[in-house]
RNA sequence: GGGGCUGUAGGGUAGCCUGGAAUCCUACCAGCCCGGGGCGCUGGUGACCGGAGUUCAAAUCUCCGCAGCCCCA
């Protein structure tokens, strides 16, 4: 190795101990997202990122569609319908953009640029429920959301415009059937997110970080490079709340009139922040290959002075060929090195490379290297197809498995033996888990004490389906508390 | 909410203090040479965040705006 050579390396690989720089540095140049809009908070897709993200969508809907209908909602709102839930205009109010003129003159009526669309929805819900006979309701949109937030705006992250929420609105007879319905969303995010391979936390938020409106919120966090963790799904079971707000109301079996029980539940771009940050490596992306836009690449090793050159071009269109109707597949033959072409397709984490040379071909083989692990191996030209969906499910299996244990080495249950340092130390690389009550008292001390934010009561994990309820003292006040988890947020 | 710092080709930088208009790397384009891990060589395109002010002269000094980063609540 050359002393040049060290220095480039240096340079243009990218650590991923540096994460908030690493995450830059991707989005860049994978081509997932520009950040050179110039407005604050507001960024733009990049034809390969948006193919990623339409990949990862097209499973959510594809899970949704199976009981909920999707449609699309105004992106403005009536400033009188939006202020009607008081909870939950105050929950948004200091985040709303407010469009007030219309050319010249003000308008009227102030529009909300939505921050979320409950109060788009209901007033349609109160028009469209009748009966019991229409219940149960389930409806989603994918939408553009937006919120002023005046802090550290990040791509796919924290956006004033968030241009990927996908959000369900469900009505319901009674707060047993929204209930069962909160836990099929649980169940639907679990499935979305395995399919991902990014690991998660369920908690219940506590009461005083619950959806504004809501009666409860139980939230998915995965775990950063970092140790922060990061909030990729929300479901909130609404009670009547919203329902006695904008006059949901049905006619039950009996004739009597009684307010819907509603839910709604989400999900934003954040879910390809998570796999991006959850799978990548110094290399650059590394994606599962259902969502991965180029699944397979093909490069030919060709020598300008070797006569097999031609032979090596059609067996590489011969094996794209084969592979084309399986496979998002491409074929390389830009005049790059191949080296530099390795790189290139490693960067945009294309899951697995196949290169073709003469050596290859005069043994009827060609050459496998898989994305995660760098591993190389030689497979028989005559079950290429074969061998690419072995390579590619053993690609999912094994960053599933990686991801997980490397979750698992971040979280740290402390339950019942939590000591003071132990807590500060635990928490400055992951999520500790302790005793707490639900205080909001106790929840501010843990945060002023242990630089930490509370995610709230264990429901589950990627880990584990159920869990057992467990009690024991609250590590602030004592009282009895439950295992809760505590970490850095973003 | 309060404080600090920064903005120079597509990306990263030197120059700023001490005013005379721009350095290097990378990327990009053309050509030669190559091709099993970022070849090399030759030539070329491309920038001082926006606005106002000071000045004979502003990347450089001042003010406002916009954008970004860091620290504290």
């Amino acid at each position: 190795m050359t002393l040049m050579g060290g220095e480039r390396e240096a340079k243009t690989i990218i650590p991923k101990e540096n994460f908030s720089e690493w995450y830059n540095e991707i989005l860049r140049r994978a081509e997932i997202m520009d950040v050179r809009y110039p407005v604050k908070g507001l960024y733009v897709w990049f034809p390969f990122g948006f193919k990623l993200r339409n990949l990862i969508y097209s499973i959510l809907k594809s899970l949704l569609d199976v009981e909920h209908d999707e449609v699309l909602f105004p992106t403005l709102i009536p400033k009188t319908e939006f202020i009607k839930e008081e909870k939950h205009i105050k929950g948004f109010e200091d985040e709303v953009f407010w469009v007030t003129r219309g050319g010249v003159d003000e308008l009227d009526v102030p529009l909300a640029l939505r921050p979320t669309s409950e109060t788009a929805i209901y007033p349609m819900f109160k028009v469209w429920i009748r009966s019991h006979a229409d219940l149960p309701l389930r409806i989603y949109q994918i939408a553009n959301v937006f919120r002023y937030e005046t802090k550290h705006t990040r791509p796919l992250v924290r956006l004033r415009e968030v241009t990927s929420f996908k959000e369900a609105h469900t009505a319901h007879r009674n707060w047993a059937e929204a209930e069962a319905q909160v836990k099929r969303a649980v169940s639907i995010y679990r499935r979305f997110y395995d399919r991902l391979a990014v690991p998660y936390i369920i908690t219940r938020r506590p009461d005083w970080d619950k959806f504004p409106g809501a009666a409860y919120t139980i939230a998915f966090d995965t775990i950063m490079p970092d140790g922060r963790t990061l909030q990729i799904a929300t479901i909130h079971h609404l009670g009547t709340n919203f329902a006695r707000t904008f006059d949901i109301k049905y006619e039950d079996v009996g004739g009597e009139q009684k307010y819907v029980h509603q839910t709604c539940y989400g999900i934003s771009e954040r879910c390809v922040a998570a796999v991006i940050a959850t799978h990548g490596d110094s290399h650059g992306l590394v994606l599962p290959p259902e969502v991965a836009p180029m699944q397979i690449v093909i490069v030919p090793i060709i020598f300008a002075k070797e006569k097999r050159s031609r032979a090596v071009l059609e067996v590489c269109r011969s094996v794209r060929a084969a592979l084309k109707s399986s496979f998002r597949v491409i074929l390389d033959e830009s005049e790059e090195r191949p080296g530099a072409k390795f790189y290139k397709w490693e960067m945009r984490g294309v899951p697995l490379r196949i290169e073709i040379g003469p050596r290859d071909v005069s043994r009827d083989e060609c050459t496998f290297v898989r994305r995660d692990t760098f591993e190389r191996f030689t497979v028989p030209l005559s079950n290429v197809v074969g061998e690419a969906e072995k390579a590619l499910r053993d690609l999912h299996e094994s960053i599933w498995r990686r991801s997980k244990e490397h979750f698992s080495s971040k979280i740290f249950d402390l339950c019942g033996d939590e000591q003071e340092d132990r807590i500060k130390e635990c928490v400055k690389k992951g999520v500790v888990v302790v005793f707490m009550c639900r205080s909001e008292e106790c929840g501010a001390e843990v945060k002023e004490r242990f630089d930490a934010d509370v995610l709230g009561e264990e429901v589950g994990t990627c880990l584990l389906d159920d869990v057992e309820e467990q009690t024991g003292r609250c590590i602030i006040c004592g009282a009895e508390g439950r295992r809760t988890y505590i970490a850095r947020t973003y």
